[in-house]
RNA sequence: GGGGCCGUAGUUCAGUUGGGAGAACGUUUGACUGGCAGUCAAAAGGUCACGGGUUCGAGCCCCGUCGGCUCCA
């Protein structure tokens, strides 16, 4: 059976058993800030099981991308050594919220590996927990699994919880025996043994119970079952395959790699069991992480060096870095991203819409990896170099921590050019000093955030599309910083848009809004309360107005994003896609996806179609559809969002469609108008404008035309000429400044002859002290560089008030250096010693300087007896 | 969230206890040549990321901000 009908099949078979099937959410959660990435089947659905959103299919199943790179089996460093673990794979689940419980969840796993799957009865086991005498009564009774082939085991194994409090329960697994062969010499080789006999395939998690933060249980008011099967394994049973890498899912992959490698899977040695000679296991890292990079990034990711992004890049660059064992040197993964196209594009068409896109970020972070080991590799040489230079052969850890640590280069790079050198690597106390970084972050995280926002399991109504202001009920658990009401005109920060302002009054209390926020199907308002309390209103009418002006500004740059998108993909192409936005009252930001900075004629173009739009004055109509409806007109949705099977529609008239919640004008012409204020780049691949419109752009137009009047005005030139005017100003400016340093020059001649006449001598030497008028300390060097140049046996030192300070320079002229060792430095020190300051520089011209004004006259007439203690 | 490194001419970078902002390449101009390539010569090009502080004096030291790289969580 091939993987695509292995997929279609399970989701049929619970199709046919009334379950909604939801596609798979995006990699990238988009409420959820505990998670990098979606792990598992369930994340999707956790507001509902958390009671925080209202069930909207009682039954449902999906199959769903998930990205795993901690935890013991899927250590991403761990990931490619075995056949079974990934760090992207593929789950397959069913759920019932308050609707069937154990025994049909029990009744069709096993009926969906037996009779659709075909899976031999006499290789499958379930497992139950400890105390669950019920989930193996059922077992037992409804299946014909054989007698004495469920087994119970204890919470490790076979208790499920969310977290520390909240919803947990028992759970059953169904475990498939690879056979004899398969056997270890363990004599309790069994159910969960860790040789790999038998493998875990399905998890039936019956989440029961509630566990508050005593740890206390108590029953669950609506049951929820949730499993989870892994497809790949159940794709290599099903292929009667050993390993994972050799189902079609990976085969492509596989092939493609020994391909560019021109060396072959499993042949390395035939001697090693499968998949455990190290060039396996790099085909194997490479195809495992190709997968997870093509996905993560379709869905949104960018390589970065925090968070989630990190994340990527670490995936990358152990990709890569395995990509080099095969003597892969020059970026290659890219490449392979199209034969994950291949492979799974038919079941996720965001991978073939966003093609191109992920190429160019996987092969731009390649590029990004060779330079930080090219210049890893420089700075290794110099290491080595010092290393042997102090006669050692061991490079010591905090040299080889520095070069992981700060410049990226890993640890076995490192290991491996030291070898070619002779050279061994002090290991351990590089993990020392690993693990002492770890230390410091993990006791540095500590603090954290105590939200305002307590649970609520009311659902609040939104009215706010049609009024602005509305009468509403207070409800529990209401407080000074929020509230909650039974509907309400606020709309709550979503899609980009910036949640509403304003204020809740009633008979003597007020309340201001200043931020409105969603979670789970409740609608919170936070701000604080300026007259009366909270308690006083609680069940009460309310009138809850919205910042109408505000709305208005925030409506029109929403309606705008959108001619944007629309302009931009006429403009630059149907690869140009949104990937994040911000709709605030005053200006709005739009991310997309695009390989290029765009050019003066584009930004003109895109922002021309955008105006002209608005001039048109185009209605702007919202209206509930079917998602599949919506689509089938062309509506564009975001990559990533999760969409209800009825979905809003916004539309401008003849340009643009989209799925979207936000809050929007009635007609184009209500946006004024549209000036884009910068294109930036955020992300390899990914492109930033930043506009305004209405207000906003008049605002900014009315700055910049002050701005050009004032200019004009202080220029005494009309605003046409204005830049002819600066270019001549420029000119001149410079001209004038030349002349000014080479009129200086002559008139410094000058100056020092005459300073030359008025000078003492000293033993043969001319000493000049003079004080002058001077801008900056340039004007002293200059003249300075004079007296070196026109006069001989010279000692001069220039002094000039600056700044309420005194500023010295002191030169001597070269001869004076060579023959009695006199140094400019150490004239400017005691110079300046004599003014209160302090001095230094090189032998032929040094600087100094002083505070005492008053003592300035003293110092330059101690200059000769400075000199004369000198010559001595 | 915590740490390390970096930010200097269009580009790649150098810059010594803190003391006159540099090199190479690129650009422009001129000369040589019948023309190009080339060689030689000259010139233009700088908010030393930004903002504070210390100092007689900061590209350099200290603090903060922004941006990039990197490791850890």
């Amino acid at each position: 059976m091939k993987s695509h009908d292995v997929r279609k099949k399970f989701l049929e078979f619970f199709k046919q058993r009334d379950h909604k099937i939801y596609p798979s959410s995006s990699l990238i959660p988009k409420d959820d800030p505990t998670l990098l990435f979606a792990n598992a089947g369930m994340n999707q659905f956790k507001d509902v099981i958390l009671g925080k959103k209202r069930v909207q299919h009682r039954r449902t199943a999906s199959c769903q991308k998930c990205i795993r790179v901690s935890g013991k089996h899927n250590d991403l460093e761990e990931v490619g050594k075995d056949t079974s673990h990934h760090t992207f794979f593929e789950m397959l689940g069913n759920w019932s919220f308050g609707d069937y419980f154990k025994k049909d969840a029990i009744m069709w796993g096993w009926e969906f590996l037996t009779e659709i799957c075909g899976l031999p009865k006499d290789r499958l086991w379930a497992s139950v927990f400890r105390d669950d005498d019920d989930g193996e009564k059922l077992w037992y009774q409804h299946t014909d699994i054989k007698k004495g082939r469920v087994i119970r085991f204890d919470e490790k194994e076979n208790f499920w919880e969310m977290g520390e409090v909240g919803p947990c329960g028992p759970s059953s697994e169904i475990h498939y025996d690879k056979g004899e062969k398969y056997k270890c010499d363990r004599p309790d080789c069994g159910v969960n043994c860790p040789c790999g006999r038998y493998v875990e395939v399905w998890n039936l998690v019956f989440m029961q119970f509630n566990r508050d933060e005593k740890g206390n249980l108590s029953d669950l008011p609506a049951k929820v079952v949730d499993t989870g099967m892994g497809f790949e394994r159940l794709t290599a049973i099903m292929q009667k395959v050993d390993s994972n890498y050799d189902t079609d899912l990976f085969v492509p992959l596989i092939k493609q790699i020994e391909n560019m490698s021109s060396l072959s899977y499993k042949r390395s040695d035939p001697q090693e069991p499968l998949g455990t000679a190290p060039r396996d296991e790099s085909f194997q890292v490479i195809a495992d992480h190709i997968r997870a990079l093509s996905f993560a990034i379709t869905d949104g990711a960018i390589p970065s060096n925090e968070g989630q992004g990190y994340v990527v890049r670490r995936i990358l660059r152990r990709a890569a870095r395995h990509g080099r064992l095969l003597g892969l040197h020059k970026p290659f993964m890219y490449q392979l991203s199209s034969v994950v196209v291949d492979i799974m594009g038919k079941t996720y068409p965001e991978l073939k819409a966003r093609k191109e896109h992920a190429a160019l970020v996987i092969k731009s972070e390649e590029e990004r990896f060779e330079e930080t080991l090219d210049l890893g590799l420089e700075l290794f040489e110099k290491v080595s170099e010092r290393v042997c230079k102090e006669g050692s052969n061991t490079i010591p850890g905090e040299d080889v921590f520095k070069l992981y640590d700060t410049y990226g280069f890993p640890l076995d790079l490192t290991q491996v050019i030291a070898q070619e050198k002779e050279l061994s690597v002090d290991v351990s106390g590089f993990e020392k000093l690993l693990e002492g970084q770890r230390d410091r972050s993990r006791t540095a995280t500590t603090g954290v955030n105590i939200p305002v926002i307590v649970e609520c399991q009311h659902k609040s109504e939104f009215v706010g599309y049609e009024k602005v202001e509305e009468e509403a009920k207070v409800l529990e658990p209401s407080n000074e910083q929020m509230l909650i009401l039974d509907n309400t005109p606020f709309y709550a920060e979503a899609g980009g848009q910036v949640g509403d302002t304003g204020v809740i009054l009633s008979e003597g209390f007020q309340f201001e809004v200043d931020h409105t926020k969603t979670e789970g199907d409740t609608i919170y308002h936070l701000g604080k309360v300026t007259k009366g309390s909270v308690q006083e209103v609680l069940n009460k009418t309310v009138v809850a107005k919205v910042d109408i002006n505000r709305r208005n500004s925030i409506k029109r740059n929403h309606t705008a994003t959108h001619l944007l998108h629309r302009a931009l993909r006429e403009t630059l192409g149907e690869h140009v896609n949104q990937s994040g936005s911000l709709v605030a009252p005053d200006r709005f930001r739009f991310d997309f996806t695009h390989f290029k900075a765009m050019d003066e004629a584009e930004l003109a173009k895109v922002e021309y179609l955008v105006n002209r739009r608005i001039w048109q004055n185009c209605p702007v109509t919202c209206a509930q559809v079917p998602f599949e409806e919506a689509k089938k007109l062309g509506a564009m949705a975001l990559f990533g969002e999760k969409y209800e099977d009825i979905v809003r529609m916004v539309e401008v008239e003849g340009f643009s469609r989209e799925l979207c919640g936000g809050t929007h004008v009635n007609a184009t012409g209500e946006i004024g108008l549209f000036k884009i204020v910068s294109e930036t780049a955020i992300a390899a691949g990914m492109r930033r404008i930043e506009a305004v419109t209405g207000e906003g752009a008049y605002q900014l137009v009315k700055r910049q035309k002050e701005l050009l009047e004032d200019l004009a005005l202080v220029l005494k030139t009309s605003e046409e000429n204005l830049r002819e005017r600066v270019e001549t100003l420029v000119k001149t400016g410079k001209q004038l400044e030349k002349k000014v340093r080479e009129a200086q020059k002559e008139s410094a001649k000058s100056r020092i002859e005459k300073l030359a006449e008025s000078s003492v001598e000293v033993d043969g030497i001319r000493v000049i002290a003079h004080q002058m008028e001077a801008e900056t300390r340039n004007d002293l060097l200059e003249l300075a560089d004079t007296i070196r140049e026109k006069l001989k046996s010279t000692v001069g030192v220039l002094a000039a008030i600056m700044d309420e300070k005194i500023a010295f320079v002191a030169v001597v002229t070269d001869d004076l250096i060579k023959s009695k060792n006199i140094k400019a430095g150490q004239v400017v020190k005691e110079i300046s010693k004599l003014a209160g300051g302090t001095g230094g520089g090189k032998p032929h011209l040094a600087q100094g300087g002083g505070k005492h004004l008053t003592k300035l006259k003293k110092a330059l007439d101690g200059l000769p007896e400075i000199v004369k203690k000198m010559i001595k």
